[in-house]
DNA sequence: CCTATCATGTAATCCGTTACATGATTAT
DNA sequence: ATAATCATGTAACGGATTACATGATAGG
């Protein structure tokens, strides 16, 4: 039996904390965990399809109008949840970008950084948009305010959000100097660090 | 015609610069914008098919042997390729983390942290090591030493690598931080800044 | 020469995305 | 009531990964 992807683990880890349809847990996964590892909702149906054959999950239908699932884990999937939060970690972080992608590929005669500041603008753009978002949720989530030592997130799930947030700090950033520097003025230890 | 793949313009891209083999192809993406936009070597048989198929690559095989590919960009490829660098980016950065993943399903209670200090250790390794990776490809790629202002690269390719690098930094801090603090006692600003 | 490693290709399968279709609910 | 939006499901297609197979080359 192949081992389950990442996304099933997404499945199983909501489903922890109790029954939910598929619908639910897209919802769920949208303004948490979908930031560092999304898919779209249909892929619920297709997962939990797969953990159902498994014996992982369990689905119940309602019998009339929207026929909606409910989901919910079985002690196996329980099980198999726990071995993994457990278990060795290999896989590496993959980070795909297609505004790196672009930036990597400028020629840099191309009219004197222009095409490259172009693009680095609507980066920064973008990224600041995630961060305001970001910033809406650990609010909601319970942070204090911002004096001094500051506030602490107590839960792993802050910390993850947390990590999140400073990846698009660190976007923002790094954008900027590209966007101030032109192409290929850049230092690749960053400033002032 | 349904847009290409970003994957179909690392092709294009790196074909720009010559014709290649696609083990080539996969060399060199491996050690540069594989670190930003990756897929396995059989992938660039099937873009490269596509790509052939839209008249955007030639593909030449050799008749004996190993019957190898070289492909080669058309004119049409070379336009669709300078079209897409300086058209409108939209797509936002993923991320996918099975780390951070792991971190976010982390029972808070589940032996005072022992689970997320070990996890969190796993990944301050991992992340250490690509970042002797980039420094590798850094000073290959001809950074100067790292006193004062300091060395700037020159090229949008080294700014994205140097992106890939701070990435790499940042993780390390973060996952340090966790190691250290255990689950949950997290600032999600980070230190000192 | 033999073995290990590099280089190359293909196919099967699985995963993911897009697109579509329709049932409920809320606001005007 | 009607339109707009939220909630829900499915199918088809295309993309990505794994696994396998084999040709060349270099080191011992």
């Amino acid at each position: 039996m192949p081992s389950l992807s990442a996304s099933a683990y997404v499945v199983l880890g909501l489903l922890e904390s109790g029954p939910a349809t598929p619908y639910a847990l897209d919802r769920e996964i949208q303004r948490s965990v979908g930031h560092f590892w999304d898919f779209p909702r249909s892929q619920i149906y297709a997962e939990a399809a797969r953990l159902v054959r498994r014996g992982l999950v369990t689905e119940e239908r309602e019998a009339a109008g929207r026929r909606r699932r409910t989901l919910a884990l079985t002690r196996a999937g329980r099980d198999t949840l726990a071995a993994w939060l457990t278990g060795p970690a290999e896989a590496a972080t993959d980070v795909r970008d297609e505004g790196l992608l672009r930036l990597y590929f400028q020629q840099d005669a191309a009219s004197d950084g222009e095409g490259v500041r172009r693009l680095a603008q609507a980066q920064v753009a973008a990224h600041r948009a995630k961060l305001a978002e970001y910033e809406a949720i650990l609010v909601w989530a319970g942070a204090g305010d911002s004096a001094g030592v500051g506030p602490r997130f107590e839960t792993p799930q802050a910390a993850a959000l947390a990590f999140g947030m400073r990846f698009e700090e660190l976007a923002v950033e790094f954008w900027t100097e590209v966007a101030e520097g032109g192409a290929g003025v850049v230092d690749p230890r960053g400033r002032g660090r």
